[in-house]
DNA sequence: CGACTGACGCCGA
DNA sequence: CTCGGCGCCAGTC
């Protein structure tokens, strides 16, 4: 089969705005970004992009979580804290640094993915 | 060049 | 719910 090959700069290009697509209020996952960003498997990559992106205010880091619900961050720590704080500001609610997916879960519909995801 | 290391995920026990 | 194991891959050492 036709193994197209994608530019690392590509990859970052795509994850990102697939991060940038998920609406304020709700989350989604790093398999779920990776997924939609056409990098099925790859979720470790995309918290790579996260890490770099922490910085760049630009892109909402904060709405990608764990496929479970629950917070990339240990529980307590300096970051879980920010970004649980960054959330509740958007109206999620973030409970033992967890949430609830079927509540705030991002599904995105076929309409979102045509036209927010360019590529 | 091999080993180790992650903002991960899934399955089975 | 916890643990172990394996898949994945770009960096680091």
């Amino acid at each position: 089969m036709t193994n197209i090959q994608m530019s690392s700069h590509e990859k970052h290009q795509r994850i990102w705005q697939t991060v940038v697509a998920i609406p304020p209020g709700k989350v989604a996952s790093y398999g779920q970004v990776a997924d939609l960003a056409g990098l099925p498997g790859r979720a470790r990559l995309v918290g790579k992009c996260m890490a770099y992106a922490s910085d760049e205010i630009q892109v909402p880091w904060y709405r990608v979580l764990k496929s479970n619900g629950q917070l990339a961050f240990a529980p307590d720590s300096n970051a879980a804290k920010k970004q649980t704080a960054l959330l509740i500001k958007e109206g999620v609610t973030v409970n033992n640094n967890r949430v609830k997916l079927h509540e705030f879960g991002w599904q995105p519909s076929l309409d979102e993915i045509l036209f927010k995801l360019q590529f």
